[in-house]
RNA sequence: GCCGCUAUCGUCUAGAGGCCUAGGACACAGCCCUCUCAAGGCUGGAACACGGGUUCGAAUCCCGUUAGCGGUACCA
């Protein structure tokens, strides 16, 4: 058996949104797993909405979550004269007639059967034209586009995700395969491109399905070997419509900017409509391509769960070292106005990333360690100062400085055990001496404990710093 | 309307006729841990759409119903 050749073919008509990137995604878990090839094709025939800056999207998408294609990109564009070849092949033989019915016509003809409550189909009135009065009006230069004769048999395919299918040719009626505009349509693009292109599996979404007996129509006259199709299910919205910009965001690039990581969201967009078998969730890159088969894909959409993603992007960002979170940081802290480069900022990174789901809660958390507390504090930091009380908070905060002060050792240990000395002597719970430390460093009542908290901004910002940070909110 | 696809907790799913009193994960609730919050651990509520078959036995196979979705273009 020849090794597979798998294409992911958008059409950059929009951003990569994440249908989009999941398709990519299995193709390339499929090439990957069975040693193919993965093919990148740009479907760029609409001329009017595609745009190179889409495209460079689609590609920086695809890269950001480390989908990597072996040939590619092709641009579909470029195929328009083997398109026009395959067109007049099947005239030529036959498959195809000429249609000169105009675009009014047919939809004048299309009107007047849903007014009277039928459905549409074209007649094959334009095939039944004597050949000399064919050749008359191409001699007026009578406009015309091209027709596939559907042929009067059954168009079944055994798909790989959903079994068997099967339509009646009788069902279709005559569809266009080139414009008078002399360009081709979608299916007869598609299907010239990965025969060409001698794509062995075509896997792409559900929407397609009732493409597919068209374009295996078209691979039988074409005399072109029909690959296997994988039809995967849609992705829909929490309202269990398809997702779109309603939901919220649905390109890939707005999650980058929310601060998911690229593994998360590949990890997770592997797990929707796809499942290993077992209780497997959290997958490495090797253990997804090893588990990965056109078998354990489902047959019914899925809707995608932002929440589960964010709980996903935690584990993350639990496992993965501070230096691999360092980059993205930092490109969050540029954003929010403060450069840190040439800051250590692991130690930061590793003290804070426990508490985030998002990059982004990360950075917050660093930022508010570097610079120190915003000016207002949090809700239930008031309510905690007021049940303390305001004069024995400030009293604290102050013992807590001196204690600091004359401290030689700020490790979290050393910080850990004068605190509990403080708390002690002064007869106090050791809430009651740490929590407004936690107050006056970082404005609200959640942090990493406080020794740690201490350390970490002493190392980031200075030991002057934490003092002067404390005694500030004791004023 | 016609053609096609699909149907297990709220969500993602495991399940290939007996292993199912239906398992896991997210979310939710409670408890433990604890200086707070996470993380982690434990516990709990929560599903085989409905109706017929087939079979000794059905979440699993067949038929129908219902519902959802997709398509029905000189869009992709």
């Amino acid at each position: 058996m020849p090794s597979p050749r798998v294409r992911f073919a958008p059409s950059p008509t929009g951003y990569l949104h994440v249908g989009g990137a999941r398709t990519a995604l299995f193709n390339w878990l499929f090439a990957r797993k069975t040693g193919g090839t993965f093919i990148l094709r740009i479907e760029d025939t609409d001329r009017e909405r595609s745009t190179e800056e889409h495209t460079r999207v689609i590609l920086d998408g695809l890269t950001w979550l480390g989908i990597t294609w072996d040939e590619g990109p092709y641009f579909q564009g470029e195929y328009l004269a083997r398109h026009r070849a395959d067109a007049e092949r099947l005239l030529a033989q036959g498959a195809a007639y000429r249609c000169f019915c105009t675009r009014e016509e047919l939809e004048a003809a299309r009107g007047a059967a849903e007014r009277a409550g039928q459905s549409f189909r074209y007649d094959g009135r334009c095939d039944r034209l004597p050949p000399a009065e064919v050749e008359a009006r191409r001699a007026r230069g009578m406009p015309f586009a091209v027709r596939l004769r559907m042929p009067d048999a059954e168009l079944a395919w055994e798909d790989a995700v959903h079994g068997r299918i099967s339509f009646q040719g009788r069902d279709f009626d005559d569809f266009i395969i080139f414009r008078s505009d002399g360009t081709p349509v979608y299916n007869l693009a598609v299907v010239s491109d990965d025969a060409a292109m001698r794509i062995t599996h075509v896997i792409r979404g559900d929407d397609h399905i009732s493409n597919t007996p068209k374009q295996i129509a078209l691979y039988r006259a074409l005399g072109q070997p029909v690959p296997v199709f994988a039809h995967v299910p849609m992705i829909l919205g929490p309202d269990g419509k398809k997702l779109s910009k309603r939901h919220g965001a649905t390109a890939v690039g707005d999650y980058q900017k929310q601060g998911i990581l690229p593994l998360a969201m590949r990890n997770f967009l592997a797990l929707l409509g796809w499942s290993p078998g077992g209780d497997r969730e959290i997958l490495s890159e090797s253990e997804m391509i090893q588990l990965f088969s056109l078998e354990g894909i489902q047959k019914k959409p899925a809707v995608f769960d932002l929440t589960k993603l964010e709980w996903m992007n935690g584990q993350y960002l639990s496992m993965l070292p501070p230096a691999e979170l360092r980059a993205p940081v930092l490109r969050h802290l540029a954003e929010m106005g403060i450069a840190a480069h040439g800051l250590d900022l692991d130690p930061v990174i590793d003290a804070v990333k426990a508490r985030s789901r998002t990059l982004l809660d990360v950075a917050r958390q660093v930022a508010v360690r570097l610079r120190g507390a915003p000016a207002e504090l949090d809700p239930k930091a008031i309510q905690f100062v007021n049940k303390l009380g305001r004069t024995r908070y400030r009293e604290n905060l102050e013992r807590a400085a001196r204690r600091l002060e004359s401290l030689p050792d700020w490790s979290p240990a050393a910080i850990a055990a004068a605190l509990a000395t403080e708390a002690e002597t002064s007869g106090q719970k050791l809430g009651d001496v740490m929590q407004p430390i936690r107050i006056a460093l970082t404005g609200g009542t959640v942090s990493e404990p406080v020794d740690q908290l201490v350390a970490v901004v002493a190392r980031a910002a200075g030991r002057e710093a934490v003092l002067a940070r404390l005694r500030n909110a004791a004023a």
